[in-house]
DNA sequence: TCTTAGTACGACCATATTGATCGGAGATCA
DNA sequence: TGATCTCCGATCAATATGGTCGTACTAAGA
């Protein structure tokens, strides 16, 4: 319950790898281009492509276009927050359908409905535990997981 | 973005509403049907009635069977959390793709995936947000709306 | 004991959402 | 000017979801 979309999940990958190109040691500044994430975590370039365009769209990454184009952090990725990335790729968080009810709409239950208010606490909760979390804090601050020992591995069962 | 399904608005609605009866003044320790639930707030009542049969059988409900049959509560109403409720209709919580992988299975992005233990967190902090909510704090803590009044129903047109 | 009102249960269909694909147009650099 | 890349829209397939139907089983009351 309540997973969010692959696109979701592929746009979180993309930006982390992007943020930590920029940022990183190697080669800073460098522009990434879809083909280069696409193969580096096995996603469809296409529906890659069409997630970044998203991103780019709603202000999270600017694209250069032709050769040796690609892709470039917006802001610092102190800037960017979890919410604001899901929100651009699935639209508004709504744990419930009368979550963002304009004047007029109304679902059927609204009448008596019993659990909207509790609901929408909940809601507001994940959103602040959502916003609170930006770029930043997925590249440096959590360690990568390291399966590569053996015995780590062999744990997992 | 993360809503969650129609049946759990459902469950959640008629579990709120059985607690109310149950523990109300009018008649405490009624046994309430599902036709009575599903006309209150205009659920389609097969659907109500399967959604009632997964919660009796996770144990949340018990079911009485025959004329004045229904349902009541298996436990006290402060002993039934959110997060129950939720992962009885739509299975254990899962921000992620690959927040419950058993060996062998791995996510196409597993090996350099660089989001998966930033997101584990996020979904542990949800999880314990909607297990420290429980059907009790939605029966009284959060007053009902009252649209009773003849204006604000003329409203809804 | 028989009838009837109710739940239990499983199969089923329609539709919406999502994941994924394809093709062409515009931009930039060599 | 040609090759390479992003941009953008249309489209298809798969899955999940909401909703429906029919039948079997159980218990209360006549």
């Amino acid at each position: 319950m309540l997973k969010i979309s692959k696109k979701a999940d592929y746009a979180l990958m993309a930006l982390q790898h992007i943020a930590s190109v920029q940022f990183g040691d190697v080669t800073p500044g460098r522009v990434v281009n879809t083909k280069e994430i696409a193969e580096e975590y096995n996603i469809p370039p296409e529906l890659l492509a069409k997630v970044l365009q998203v991103l780019s769209k709603n202000g999270m990454i600017e694209s250069h276009n032709g050769p040796k184009g690609g892709y470039l952090l917006a802001r610092s990725a102190r800037q960017i927050t979890i919410a604001q990335i899901l929100e651009s790729i699935e639209g508004p968080l709504g744990i419930t359908d009368c979550s963002h009810e304009k004047e007029g709409e109304f679902c059927m239950q609204r009448e008596h409905c019993n659990i909207r208010t509790p609901l929408l606490k909940v809601q507001d909760s994940i959103y602040q535990l959502l916003s609170n979390m930006t770029l930043e804090d997925m590249l440096g601050g959590t360690p990568l997981i390291t399966i590569q020992s053996p015995s780590a591995q062999g744990v997992e069962r």
